[in-house]
RNA sequence: CGGGGUGUAGCGCAGUCCGGUUAGCGCACCUGCUUUGGGAGCAGGGGGUCGUGGGUUCGAAUCCCGCCACCCCGACCA
């Protein structure tokens, strides 16, 4: 691949040129011909797979089953829910009819006006309605509950604006969808659940989260309680990870599920939803990343350790390469997962360059000179610091710096984040701070909507949350002058 | 949907204002030799419906009209 191919534009100049032309380059994703859609290459499918891997697991753990339904959804099914269509009308696709014929002019294929469809499918743009609906017959009695179901599936919404993995119009999601007996419960699980993800994605995507839950103008269409994990990228917007609702007997109402209790009163069962998507691989591209290129998370990266022979002639080539499989075996007895680049049509250079876009945690090379001296030359990734050191030992070694990385990195976010916290108490330092800095604004606010909805208009930034731990604070509303009792998170966001 | 920009080889672009040989350059690709501890060098070679449909003209990548796609900025959103 050609050097000018490699260069990123500078992230300091234009942060989305940056992030679009990392996610190509990186070999992560690609735009589609299809409007708004995107093709996910292998290399960063293999880092959802992981992601999805991990998930699923701790969604298991939790007491949750897979399951699957319909991509289709008649759309009458919408008309249960008020505030669920009005939330997700605008962005629809619908399926009008279901043949072709090719076209009487002998000009390709047309539409057959006479396959049209008695009552039109919605593309789903998330499942509540034709779970819902799905559940009613699953539903009878108190000791049908819980269900906890989660579907891995993909969604369609038509965007009118797309960005690789933030915004397409169609994306890959997981959705939890569960019943319940109590209101408490179901609040638990939509609690339960909010830290599910924020486990994850600070662990694994070394990414860190406040938690919180959203106003009500931010809330999910159709629930009573929605939380969320807020991160933060490297331009200072916030990026709303992942979301749990509580959803009351909203959808039970709207689809008539009741279950008889304990003492034999039919009752409507109480509901959670909670999902993650593919977006999540925007905010580890956007919060590690440098202008190198990539910096993936140990835990994630589909090759934790990357081996690069260095040579004059086969001969040499053919040590090299025997050494490192050596090493190699080593490392993959130790769960490391390792690839040995021997390919001799590009220089070790480009090798070098190559990995560290694609954001590979530790890089070995091994030439004439090691082969002497029985060393190695070892490079992490996340601060490219480079040394040389013994053959000896060295899948411990590894194997320990794999952790440091995975930790550092997300110190690094977390130092980056926490100086993005601004306290604010008067409204010009508000819009000062918002357009200087950016990062979360921790501000006094009213509770009213009719406020949030002035600010947002008049500096675009919304709510990201009411944290868990907000504190009980007296004080005025930076806008309005109300009075308030605690601070929440501002925010400009993706 | 509004504002701005771009469509010419796999990728990145020049050429378009002012129409005129066989449409050009860099990278990538193929062959050979030399190289190889941070994005190799030389030589030779292959690859083009100039986004698309009309129009003007002896002649269109270039001028005119329509359409389409993509990117950036807004509005909308996970």
């Amino acid at each position: 691949m050609a050097k000018e191919l490699k260069e990123l534009t500078n992230r300091e100049e234009n942060y989305s040129q940056w992030y679009n032309d990392l996610v190509v380059k990186a070999g992560l994703a690609e735009n589609s011909s299809v409007r708004g859609c995107m093709v996910i290459k292998p290399y960063g499918y293999a880092i959802w797979e992981k992601m999805h891997e991990i998930l699923d697991r701790m969604f298991k753990e939790t007491g949750h089953v897979n399951a699957y339904f319909p991509l289709f959804i008649p759309k009458s099914f919408f008309s249960r829910e008020a505030d669920h269509v009005e939330g997700f009308a605008k962005e629809c696709a619908v399926v009008t009819h279901y043949r072709l014929k090719n076209n009487p002019d002998g000009s390709g294929v047309v539409v057959d006006p006479d396959a049209k469809l008695e009552e039109e499918l919605i593309v789903r743009p998330t499942s509540e309605t034709i779970i819902w609906s799905t559940y009613k017959n699953w539903i009878q009695s108190y000791r049908d509950l819980p269900i906890l179901c989660n579907q891995w599936a993909n969604v369609v919404r038509w965007e009118m604006r797309t960005r690789l993995f933030l915004r397409t119009a169609e994306f890959l999601w997981q959705e939890g969808h569960t019943a319940h007996e109590t209101r408490e419960e179901a609040i638990a699980e939509a609690q339960r659940m909010i830290g599910v993800y924020k486990q994850f994605v600070e662990e694994y995507m070394a990414v860190p989260v406040i938690v919180g839950h959203k106003s009500a103008n931010e809330r999910f269409a159709g629930a009573e309680d929605t939380l969320t994990i807020e991160a933060m990228m490297q331009d200072g917007k916030a990026l709303q990870s992942g979301t749990s609702h509580f959803l009351g007997q909203n959808f039970a109402r709207a689809f008539d599920v009741q279950f008889a209790n304990r003492e034999g009163k039919l009752e409507y069962v109480w509901a959670t939803s909670w999902g993650v998507s593919t977006r999540l691989m925007g905010a580890l591209i956007m919060a590690h990343s440098d202008n190198n290129g990539l910096v993936l998370p140990p835990k994630l990266a589909p090759i934790q350790v990357v081996m690069i022979p260095i040579y004059k002639g086969e001969e040499e080539l053919g040590k090299a390469v025997d050494v490192l499989r050596k090493i190699a075996d080593e490392l993959k007895a130790k769960g490391i997962s390792v690839k040995i680049d021997d390919r001799d049509n590009v220089r070790s250079g480009f090798k070098f360059a190559e990995y560290e876009l694609k954001g590979v945690p530790v890089r070995l090379a091994l030439g004439p000179r090691d082969l002497a001296n029985g060393t190695i030359e070892l490079v992490r990734r996340d601060t490219l610091e480079k040394e040389t050191v013994p053959q000896e030992g060295l899948a411990d070694r590894i194997a320990g710096l794999l952790d440091e990385i995975q930790q550092h990195i997300f110190d690094k976010a977390l130092r980056f984040r926490n100086d993005r916290i601004t306290r604010v108490d008067t409204w010009d330092e508000f819009v000062r701070v918002l357009d200087e800095k950016g990062g979360f604004i921790s501000a006094h606010w009213d509770g009213t909507t009719e406020t949030e909805v002035a600010i947002k208009e008049a500096t675009k930034a919304t709510i990201r949350c009411i944290p868990f731990d907000a504190v009980d604070e007296e004080g005025v509303d930076v806008f309005s002058g109300k009075p308030s009792h605690r601070r929440v998170l501002f925010a400009r966001s993706y």
